[in-house]
DNA sequence: AAGTACGGGATGTTGAACAATGCGACAAGA
DNA sequence: TCTTGTCGCATTGTTCAACATCCCGTACTT
């Protein structure tokens, strides 16, 4: 056996490649994950374990190896000797969680951007105003995200994306306290769309003003709309 | 039962007072922390489940729940059906932990900081100088970080200092890569110092570029001590 | 040298058991 | 009526043992 055959993998190495086989505690934290966003869970309801393993077809054990899951990532909180309940957002947090935001995604825009993250800008700005032409104001929201997570990727850690995504998700949980979620996204689009266009132009005081804005604005409409606990 | 007997409880009220019992797998996950962070466990060292549950005292299902907290900090990795080893780092993720690094704490000099984080941030150098005289390296390192995480409380967010602290303490891993504790600190005394003053006196800007240069050479530093893998 | 088969040992997951705790109900007292 | 003490049930915390599944080193085959 001769020539490049043996070396030649080495075009494979460097990319993250690994097969990741998640374990049934990682499933059991993925199902739930998704019904939490997805607000079927409202915030404040308890997990009982028992009844939860027996739905969800797994051991109490394995399903508490979800709960840690869950629980680092802020979707849901641990009481000791009373249970695990989705995580009830209050407005302080809120104001926690934009305060983060504001640091990161303006120092983001303060830097020149690579093409292809304006590109991935630009393509969740078009589906966020596809959306809103279809009033599918949930898909919105997704959209949104998806911009802000391409602006926080431009900074190129991952790690940094990891906690954006993460933050995003506790975020949702406070989208679910407004209940019209036409108001909560349509001011935006426009917003995201003026910072795209400034980020294009190497405006970075402006895209770093503009986004500063539109991050207080989405703070306040929030905390104005939490219903009193 | 007359007067403000009922209600003084009040004052009580909003200040995070709960009690936090940790429970046992938090515990057992506090004792692995510190061994990992003091360097104790090296980098790549297996935890076997059934000798390390005997060692704690607890049974494998809370050894696992120890597991999982440690896993969301990244100071463990798990493979499936092979174990959870002792985090090792690599040279590009010490650069993904600096990008990020540089994008917050730059932008946390940005701004004006408060009286009592400048104050913070004055006794982590006095007492990195103190450490530095008693030639306790290890010491001047944990003053370092403590001056950092003051920076960053300066923004005002628990989830970003909660994130940075996690980021820390990975960073230690990357630390315990330099044999010479000595080679990895103490050119950073005086670049603390000198961003302490550009910030008392408002030179935001120039507080911003010695960070920056700051973060450049202490990744540079890591990186290039890190034996060949 | 490369591939296959096998077996020991580790992890993955389960179910049951018991301890520790929280909580509501009820009773006693001011 | 309001507070406090007591009791018992339901749930969570933790352990243990068993089995399934998988990794890996070894020996065997080609």
């Amino acid at each position: 056996m001769t020539g490049p055959g043996r070396t030649e993998l080495s075009v494979l190495e460097g990319e993250n490649l690994r097969v990741d086989r998640p374990t049934t505690g990682q499933r059991a934290a993925d199902i739930l994950r998704t019904r939490i966003l997805q607000g079927e869970l409202r915030a404040g309801t308890q997990f009982a374990e028992q009844r939860l393993a027996a739905i969800l077809g797994v051991s109490r054990n394995t399903l508490r190896e979800a709960f840690q899951i869950l629980i680092g990532e802020r979707l849901v909180v641990h009481e000791p000797h009373r249970g695990v309940f989705v995580r009830r957002i209050t407005a302080p947090e809120v104001s926690d969680i934009y305060t983060y935001r504001r640091l990161v995604e303006c120092a983001a825009l303060a830097r020149p951007l690579g093409f292809d993250h304006l590109a991935k800008m630009r393509g969740a700005v078009t589906d966020g105003n596809g959306a809103a032409q279809r009033l599918a104001w949930d898909e919105v929201g997704t959209a949104d995200l998806r911009f802000h997570l391409a602006v926080v990727a431009a900074v190129g850690s991952t790690r940094l994306d990891q906690a954006m995504r993460v933050l995003f998700a506790e975020l949702r949980l406070a989208f679910q306290l407004v209940s019209d979620p036409q108001v909560l996204h349509a001011p935006f689009l426009v917003r995201n769309s003026e910072i795209l266009v400034l980020a294009e132009q190497g405006e970075h005081e402006q895209a770093c003003a503009t986004m500063r804005s539109y991050l207080d604005a989405a703070e306040a409409l929030i905390i104005t709309n939490i219903p009193a606990h």
